[in-house]
DNA sequence: AACTCCGTCAACCGCAGGTGC
DNA sequence: CGCACCTGCGGTTGACGGAGT
C-alpha cells in the first residue's frame, strides 16, 4: 500500500498557472488570508491541489518577493550560506527575505554551481602558490561560523526580550489575524521612506496584462469563482498596468490610478520601489502581515543586519587582518 | 527555415515534521 | 501512543525560449 496522493489526481489541474487562476487565488487570499490551504481549492473552485496553491502563493504571488537579477550581494550571501548550511534552501532563504527558497535553489543550481566550479577549476591551476589563501579562507569560514552561532544565541535572546510581556515588543505588529490580508498601515519604525515590496505587484500586474488582454470568454465559472473574480476585478479595474515591463496598459480604462496604487491599497504599502535591491531588512512584508507565513520571521531585523554586515565585512576583514572579535563586540551592542 | 541543443525556472513529487484528536 | 491531517522542505522534472548548427 503506497502513500495516498496528497490530493485526488482526477480533476486536478497540473502545469503552469493561468493568470485567471492567479487572480482567483490572490483574491481568495486577500479575503481570507493565507493558510488553510486544504480549503482553498474547494472554496475558490480552482481545480488545483492545495499544495499547488500554497506553492504558487509562496513562490510567486506572495507580496514582498523579488524575482530575477540576483545582486552580487545576494550571490555572496547565498554562496556563504550554502557553504555554511548546505542545501537547506529554506534556511538560506530566511536570510534573504525577498527571495524564495525555490528561487535560491534554482539560482544555485543554474548559476552559482557552475560559477563556483569554474572558479575552483581556475584556482586549482594556481593552487601551488595559493595555499595560504585557501588556509585563510578556511579560517575565515570558521570564524564566520563561530560568529553565526554566537549571534544566533544573541538573536534568540533579543527575541525573548522583545517578546517578553514587560517590554513592548519590537517584533509584534498590531495586526490581528482577523485582519487577514489587510496589512496594518503601521510601518516598521526603521522604514519610513521606502518599501521593498516589489514582486507581487509586478507579478500580478504581469498576469493581469495577460489576463486582461484575453479575458475569460464567459464567466462560466462557479458562483464562488465568479465572486472572487469579481471582487478582484473590482479592485484592479481601471488601473493602468505600469509594471516594470513597460506599461502594456492592458487595462486601458485609465482612471488615472496606477496599478501599483491598487496594490498599495490592496496590500497596504506605500511605495513599490522594486528597484530597491538592498538586502538590508529595512522592510519585510513578513514583518507585518506575513510573519505567519512560510518564511519564519524568527530573524529579527537586527540579526539580518548582522548577517548582512558579516558577509561584507568578512572579506575586508580577511584582507585587513581585522580582529573579528571586534566586530562581534560591535554587533553585541545591537542587542 | 528547420532542427537540435542547452539553460532557465515554474511546478510537481514524495518525504518529514508538527499538531490535534 | 497512534493516527490523520496539514504544511514545509528539498530534489527533480518538464515546458519553454534562445542560441547554435
Amino acid at each position: 500500500m503506497g502513500r495516498p496522493p496528497c490530493c485526488d489526481k482526477e480533476g486536478v489541474k497540473k502545469g503552469p498557472w493561468t493568470p485567471e487562476e492567479d487572480i482567483i487565488l490572490v483574491s481568495y487570499i486577500q479575503e481570507h488570508g493565507p493558510g488553510n490551504w486544504r480549503a482553498v481549492p474547494t472554496n475558490t473552485g480552482l481545480h488545483r491541489c492545495s499544495k499547488s496553491c500554497r506553492l504558487r502563493w509562496t513562490n510567486y504571488l506572495r507580496p514582498g518577493i523579488k524575482r530575477g537579477n540576483f545582486t552580487d550581494h545576494e550571490e555572496k550571501m547565498i554562496i556563504h550560506l550554502q557553504a555554511l548550511l548546505g542545501n537547506r534552501w529554506a534556511a538560506i532563504a530566511s536570510y534573504l527575505p525577498q527571495r524564495t527558497d525555490n528561487d535560491i535553489k534554482n539560482y544555485w543550481n543554474t548559476h552559482l554551481k557552475k560559477k563556483l566550479n569554474k572558479l575552483q577549476a581556475g584556482t586549482e591551476g594556481h593552487s601551488k602558490d595559493q595555499g595560504s589563501s585557501t588556509r585563510s579562507q578556511a579560517i575565515s569560514r570558521g570564524q564566520w561560523e563561530r560568529r553565526l552561532q554566537t549571534d544566533i544565541h544573541m538573536a534568540r535572546q533579543a527575541l525573548r526580550d522583545a517578546l517578553s510581556p514587560e517590554k513592548p515588543s519590537i517584533l509584534s505588529s498590531d495586526l490581528k489575524p482577523a485582519d487577514g490580508f489587510l496589512i496594518s498601515t503601521t510601518k516598521p519604525a526603521q522604514d519610513q521612506s521606502t518599501t521593498t515590496y516589489a514582486s507581487s505587484t509586478e507579478n500580478i500586474s504581469r498576469l493581469l496584462k495577460g489576463w486582461m488582454k484575453n479575458p475569460p470568454k464567459s464567466s462560466s465559472a462557479k458562483t464562488n469563482l465568479a465572486k472572487t473574480q469579481h471582487s478582484f476585478t473590482n479592485m484592479v479595474s481601471g488601473f493602468d498596468c505600469t509594471s516594470s515591463e513597460g506599461a502594456t496598459s492592458a487595462a486601458n480604462t485609465t482612471s488615472g490610478v496606477e496599478l501599483s496604487d491598487a496594490f498599495e491599497s490592496l496590500f497596504g504599502f506605500e511605495s513599490l520601489d522594486s528597484s530597491n535591491s538592498d538586502l538590508s531588512p529595512s522592510m519585510s512584508p513578513e514583518a507585518s502581515l506575513f510573519q505567519d507565513e512560510s518564511k519564519p520571521n524568527l530573524i529579527s531585523d537586527h540579526f539580518l543586519s548582522l548577517i548582512d554586515k558579516w558577509i561584507f565585512d568578512e572579506d575586508a576583514a580577511a584582507i585587513q587582518g581585522k580582529d573579528m572579535m571586534t566586530l562581534d563586540h560591535e554587533n553585541a551592542n545591537f542587542f
